[in-house]
DNA sequence: CTGAAAGCGCTAACAG
DNA sequence: CTGTTAGCGCTTTCAG
């Protein structure tokens, strides 16, 4: 099923069948509707890959991220997709599993298809992957992560400020012995920076953390209640503990409550990402919002405006995440 | 940068060059090095639109799912992503907010990139979406549900068996005065056909649901809280409430557990999908597994068959959910 | 083992 | 407003 049956069954050239589909030129009404007719009753759907190839347009938009089983991506790309939707722009999606290997293979394997422009998360790259993009010569926003040289554009948080803010908010209201609970995951540079934040912040404090659990894999509620068990046999003087998520955070509220521990009282928490999730626990542990569904917005907003030729390359947007302080950081 | 630069940095046809590129055909070593060279030093990222045109094999597998926001979809599509990792094909995603019209511009979109293979959530379509993928002529596999007459193939799970066996469980545990809890959502056919094999069940025990409630929007934990607070309002005599999804199931037994109410004495619970989250909550919740990356997984593979030219078209798998008892219904 | 010719299905550019 | 011509960058096919 090609153009030139529509031609054929409209009695119409290719030409003209092609700028009916398209809508681009001027064409008669008669002709069009001729055309539009024979085009539905064959139940043509064009194919993009010669359009493509003819127009050297796509409209694809290429999305990089490192995963889809921590349902910060999704949301991500939720925002992403659902600001393209107003645009003829599609996202497709490659996912590294945080592999810098993987993601050159994932980006090489997405810049075949010539996107129209790409949105990456993290500003860690490969010289590579670096190399690559530059020859690509499309637009590309950083998303997530403000924290580095973005190679163009970038929209993101700062993750060692959003450490740093919620040490001073912690030694603002008093507590001074202090544990971190996070991934094990060296690749993860935001989880990395934000706990140079937070601990830079502590030293400038005099202060240095007590204790650190790690956990990988498995329910993260689960490993929350069991890390924070384990930090507090360990370290039992521990008067706060930072969780580098909130659902870590969230197993280790519940398992402290069912213990009838006083939170804030006793031991203050706080979580980072501000999921919904939140919402509905016994009592909001305190987080910090990663904006994750405005930066996939704005990055598909930026891509849009680049490819409509408007805005500037290396524009960088810097999202605050508010301090939610919750019921489990006492007030200062 | 085509592949004409690379012929020309290394001395080598455009042929062979390609040849090369594609581990197609006998190259001699010396001609490969060469190529490889050249192509490696130019940053030359092959052009997949032309090739494809060229050869007519696209290397796409189209997915599409009604969203990114429920985390059953993002885990049906790391399934589908993993499995599909090991093989040359990549997925391309769309979604369509479970609206039937968004629903055939989105296959009409993936369809015109004439992807290799097909992978849809759902057995409901229009009469323009099955005209579409009839003509398409490619595997096409629809997940997730399997009551009804599938396209082509099909792997999912019977919601409709799903609902009846919740529903026997129940009654087995002498549970007789029930409601129901669910999203306010008439286009997500599969939560109705859990309701219906579910009420049909009840029915035929001569029982029938006293009390409903439905919600829309917002952080599904709350409006659990909110939703069993209001049915338990109007109807205080439910011994046990059924909830289509874990979420609000996790929601309503956080409330009625922080009140104090005798879980599964007083009142019995139960949800829907089998979501890691419900292992770390204070009590289990009962649940049935939805097998959602076992789905995913199950179709890439099918897909990844017929692509090869192994499997036959129209084979149906059914998987079984496990039922989980958890701490929230009775044994019997 | 290597190359030349032809064309995938469409659209840019130009001519009427 | 409509049609013709010439590719887009690659691969298929066939010839050496």
């Amino acid at each position: 099923m090609t153009l030139r049956d529509v031609s054929e069954a409209s009695g119409v050239s290719e030409m003209t069948v092609s700028r009916v589909l398209r809508n681009k030129g001027d064409v008669s009404a008669a002709t069009r509707a001729k055309v539009q007719e024979a085009a539905k009753l064959l139940g043509y759907v064009p194919n993009r890959i010669a359009g493509s190839l003819a127009s050297s347009h796509v409209n694809l938009v290429a999305v990089i991220i490192p995963s889809l089983k921590n349902m910060v991506f999704p949301e991500v790309l939720s925002g992403i997709s659902d600001e393209l939707d107003e645009s003829v722009l599609q996202p497709v999606v490659g996912v590294t599993g945080y592999r810098p290997e993987k993601e050159e293979q994932v980006l090489f394997e997405m810049l075949s298809w010539r996107p129209a422009g790409l949105i990456i998360a993290g500003l860690e790259h490969s010289d590579a992957s670096r190399a690559m993009l530059a020859q690509a010569a499309i637009p590309v926003v950083e998303i997530m992560d403000v924290d580095g040289a973005p190679i163009d554009s970038c929209v993101g948080i700062s993750h060692r400020r959003a450490g740093h803010e919620m040490a001073e908010a912690i030694l603002r209201a008093g507590y001074r012995r202090i544990g971190f609970l996070g991934t094990q995951m060296p690749l993860d540079h935001r989880a990395r920076k934000r706990f140079e934040g937070f601990t830079r912040t502590l030293a400038k404090a005099g202060i240095e953390i007590e204790g650190q659990e790690f956990y990988a894999g498995g329910s993260a509620l689960v490993k929350g209640r069991e890390m924070t068990q384990a930090i507090l046999d360990r370290h039992p003087d521990l008067d706060f503990l930072y969780y580098s998520n909130d659902m870590i955070g969230a197993g280790g509220l519940l398992y402290l409550l069912e213990k009838g521990v006083d939170v804030p009282g006793k031991i203050g928490l706080a979580g980072f990402n501000g999921v919904e999730l939140l919402d509905g626990l016994p009592r909001k542990l305190a987080t910090m919002d990663a904006c994750r569904r405005e930066i996939g917005m704005e990055a598909a907003r930026m891509i849009k405006a680049r490819i409509a030729g408007q805005g500037e390359p290396g524009k960088i947007m810097t999202m605050t995440p508010r301090l939610e302080l919750g019921q489990t950081l006492i007030r200062s």
